[in-house]
DNA sequence: GAAGTCGTTCCACAATACGGAATAATCGAC
DNA sequence: GTCGATTATTCCGTATTGTGGAACGACTTC
């Protein structure tokens, strides 16, 4: 529709085209996009005005500017989880045909954020909004084992009065951490397994949850497989989303 | 230059104004904007081609795009202090328990690139993404004191119309250079004092800023020592680092 | 169901960006 | 140092492009 804008983007798409290459010259620009040189020129002072695209002073070359950086953090900053894991959640529900939950971890509870129900489903199993103690449930453990150990450990204590219970518990963790998921089976509800793997934030910090419940009954060993690998690859397209890197 | 750039960023401008805000509307812009409604309405549609704004279907109002965040990231992966800083920042909020900020410098402003909050943060004050001029907290104030005088210099000309108080800000950095931190209390955020300690890259050039923000209340002179110490401690060791794989 | 308040589309008009060509700056070979 | 080749930058008459008031449509409110 705008016209100046649609140039300015295409110069914008080559300066990223090339991961190894850091910076350009205009006349390179005006070939890749097929624009005559005086042109780009005009479109490059423009967009460095603000911060879009920055001139090396030595070489006299371009290269992306600080403004995307800038503005891309505010985004990241309060990028709404929930919508982007609604979108993969439905995804996986339709594929597995069975429900699949978002937790997202407070104090010392983990809150059920999304719910996507298979139409397989007898009955939803958790209530958006509920608060379930971060020691219930393969979701829930999958959070803890991906938190800040100490802090993983204060949150412990807090839940379980027992302290041989609680070096019992502590001892599982390590292994959700390093294998990607947990697997419970009724802890939270009777007759229902639950398949977790973490979702984790731009910060590398765990920020939530997504599980899979399965009637206990309907479980085998190859659909458990299926269902890990399943629950590991959404929560990762969700990290990523959400701006994980890597 | 190009008036549909300006514009478009002026609209984009609009839209990362309010940190608290997070959708718009087209009315709500053209009055913040002061253009017609119509243009508004092309100029975003052009953006939104770009993923640089997106609209919410059901409100029918626009938010900032994903686009400023996938191109802020490649730029923000070439920058390698970021993760390099990300672990050092992590022992030091964890053993101080208090916010940790990496500052970079960006013109006559410092960019807040990562933060870490120990759990006993309340709410954390520096957003990611923000931009504060350089004359403005410890933090800042370090880069400037450790910048090349003259850049230094006609920074603070640009940022202080007052000579007088040109010469009395002047005045302070040597003295934080020669120390290697500077502190600060409630000079952008009220009730919070900081604590900060440069960065400095291979070339012996300032390129950053590590700082602890603390509830004033909580500061004794006991503790402000120490966090002098791990604040210097910690920048030194990003610098070390950073200096090692230039 | 009328009156508001949004977002969206339309189109005649002229202001705006266009781009070829001239100019300036830079580099490199001899 | 000079000449030529290759950049980046500026200029300016032209017509293509974006402009914005007004009409329309979709919703909400009273």
């Amino acid at each position: 529709m705008v016209q100046s804008i649609d140039r300015a983007m295409s110069i914008i798409l080559v300066l990223t085209s090339d991961e190894s290459k850091t910076h350009w010259s205009i006349s390179e620009i005006a070939e890749k996009t097929s624009l005559p040189i005086s042109t780009v020129h005009r479109l490059i002072s423009s967009l460095m005005k603000y911060g879009l695209i920055q001139q090396i002073p030595e070489t006299k070359q371009y290269k992306l500017g600080i403004t995307w950086m800038e503005i891309g953090l505010r985004i990241l900053d309060k990028i709404d989880m929930r919508a982007v894991a609604r979108t993969v959640m439905e995804q996986l529900a339709a594929d597995v045909r069975e429900s699949v939950y978002l937790n997202i971890p407070d104090g010392h509870d983990a809150i059920v954020l999304e719910r996507v129900e298979s139409s397989m489903t007898v009955r939803s199993i958790d209530n958006l909004g509920e608060r379930i103690p971060l020691h219930i449930g393969a979701a829930n453990k999958t959070i803890l084992a991906n938190m800040e150990p100490r802090e993983a450990e204060r949150t412990v204590m807090a839940l379980i009065p027992d302290p041989e219970q609680q070096r019992e518990f502590m001892k599982q963790l390590p292994a959700i951490r390093e294998n990607g998921y947990a697997v419970s089976y009724g802890e939270k509800t009777e007759g229902t397994a639950s398949i977790a793997a973490p979702i984790i934030g731009y910060n590398q910090r765990v920020v939530g949850a997504l599980s899979i419940g399965v009637p206990t009954y309907r479980i085998t060993e190859e659909l458990l497989a299926t269902l890990i690998d399943r629950a590991k690859q959404s929560a990762k397209e969700i990290s990523k989303r959400i701006g994980a890197t890597p």
